[in-house]
DNA sequence: ACCAAATACTTTATCTATGAAATATTTCTG
DNA sequence: CAGAAATATTTCATAGATAAAGTATTTGGT
């Protein structure tokens, strides 16, 4: 009942001395655990390993993050422009959270602020040109990174892989309790 | 090619006003996205809504955190104790964060450092009697809460999803590059 | 035995994120 | 239409996390 590669420590950071090691320690699980705590334990796993080479490959090739990205990447999809409250629910982050973010990205010019004419209290993000071509730069990288942290498993298993996932999704999200 | 709740923006959150909302925005992904690209977003919106509903219950629950518990977890599992950088490969994250949460933990009386005879630099980390003791119960409730997080799957499904989580996370940690 | 490299951990600056409270505006209800 | 409730956003305090640099100790090669 060990599952011998939770927590299997590959370097998720960059290369100075107190990033996540390479070698395995000892792991232990606990005995008899019920499949769905597996479950999520693998998912968590996976999650923290792919995020992690994501957030390498941004920083060392655009010198910016998985957040800023994500946030970019919803803009792109809605050229007309989000409110604060949409990012906060696309990106399942507080608003608080998306006011700083917005701040950062604002302050280097990647993204900017529009009035609503019909609501004082809001406002549109949109994508600067600037910000919007930089992120095409980047999202054609990004998807590459992905495609490539995927290509361990065989098509028919990312495609049902892709299935349960969706399910799971679904019937998380259609929940009456949070 | 509309996948209709990334995001679908369940609230993570407690009941504040700014917390995750509960409406659908309107979901546009990149049109043709590559199946790799959806299953990776897929994959991000489920650990988020499971991260979230599991950090609400611990907080609701038990005054503790998603981190604090992980990081119990992996003691209860080696009652000899474990290193700080055992702690940060187990867990993913890098040493200096160990430090803080390590130093939290400590404050509250619920894990313990000391001295590695045969090391100067280093020291073991244990859980106290104070610490086991909430473990165990945060531990039979975290563990009802995964199941029931999972009860909207089929058994087969559930095995299936275990199943290819494990094969990624494998493949993905034998990996040479980072 | 020496000294360079590696290792264990901490510290610092910065960013991401939360939860709660505060402010301003809009909407709803009677 | 007035006032209460809801909504959109920000602010605040704090926790979690990273990357990079710093300190102390151990290891390993010559």
């Amino acid at each position: 009942m060990i599952d011998s590669s939770v927590g299997s420590a590959i370097p998720l950071a960059g290369d100075m001395d107190n990033s996540i090691q390479r070698d395995n320690p000892i792991q232990r699980l606990p005995a008899g655990s019920h499949v769905a705590l597996r479950t999520w334990l693998r998912l968590l796993t996976c999650h923290r390993l792919m995020e992690g080479r994501l957030r390498n490959q941004l920083r060392t090739g655009f010198e910016t993050t998985l957040p800023r990205f994500d946030l970019m990447a919803q803009l792109d999809r809605y050229p007309e422009g989000l409110k604060m409250r949409d990012l906060s629910r696309l990106l399942m982050v507080t608003g608080g959270n998306i006011t700083g973010l917005t701040d950062r990205l604002v302050e280097e010019g990647l993204i900017e602020r529009r009035d609503d004419p019909t609501d004082r209290r809001a406002y549109y993000v949109c994508l600067t040109a600037k910000g919007k071509a930089l992120f095409e730069q980047m999202a054609v990288h990004h998807e590459e990174w992905v495609i490539a942290m995927f290509d361990c498993m065989e098509e028919g298993e990312l495609a049902q892989l892709s299935e349960l996932l969706g399910r799971l999704k679904r019937r998380l999200a259609d929940r009456i309790d949070s």
